[in-house]
DNA sequence: TCGGCCGTGTGATATTATAACATAACGAGA
DNA sequence: TCTCGTTATGTTATAATATCACACGGCCGA
């Protein structure tokens, strides 16, 4: 873990809602003026390979990972009012998979409002 | 359902996978010289509303709706290799949603390797 | 000490999507 | 018929998201 990429884990967990790329990348320009897009992509793409970080793929936005442990896709429960994001993990086997198919990687991002905003 | 629109539904289930926009845009092209990017936009637009299309979120690619029945969102497997992908319908409520948390739309794709790639 | 890998710096560019404003097509009602 | 409102489309420009390609420097093991 080198200082950049703490650096971009900090800024996401502070945000502690989805961020974009480019957001980050304006926050990172406050510490540090040379910043440009494949320094804020790389850390990005280093923090979701170790599962620190996930991409919410609807929103094009970054998050950081609120289980830190493992490094299997999350399901997200996203308030579209305020933005907060909830996360499970251990999403259960697809039940309806075409025969034979074999699972990789699956999104699974749920859209709506959350307690707090109704 | 106007001209262009059909076309752009038309290309889209002459694919038989995700499109891009812009491959669709070079497509529709050859028809008529004019087409500009709002242009496929829109008519993408429309066609996801009336449940006719999905966008692939993870891939920013759309396909025909293999269903064309209703409007509620599709649970996709993808394959990976071959760029085939299967949709379910009637996704099972989320069953560990934050309490009180109410779902809009969910996106649900799954990736992997088909029967027919292994 | 050298060679290779990894991480980063830097400039350019590719890809995806929308804004903003103009024009056309068409039907409902005066 | 006229004209008004609404919806669809045309057009130019630009915004937002993401990657490529090449250079450099540090670190570590042979």
């Amino acid at each position: 873990m080198t200082p950049l990429r703490r650096n971009v884990l900090a800024l996401l967990v502070e945000a502690g809602e989805p961020v974009k790329a480019y957001d980050l990348l304006d926050r990172m320009k406050s510490s540090d003026k040379s910043a440009k897009p494949p320094t804020v992509y790389r850390s990005l793409d280093f923090l979701m390979e170790v599962g620190l970080a996930h991409k919410v793929e609807a929103l094009n936005a970054y998050i950081a990972c609120a289980h830190c442990h493992d490094k299997s896709g999350a399901e997200l429960y996203i308030c579209k009012v305020c933005g907060d994001v909830s996360e499970r993990h251990g999403i259960p086997e697809p039940q309806n998979a075409p025969d034979g198919f074999v699972t990789d990687r699956s999104v699974v991002e749920h859209y709506g409002i959350c307690s707090n905003c109704r």
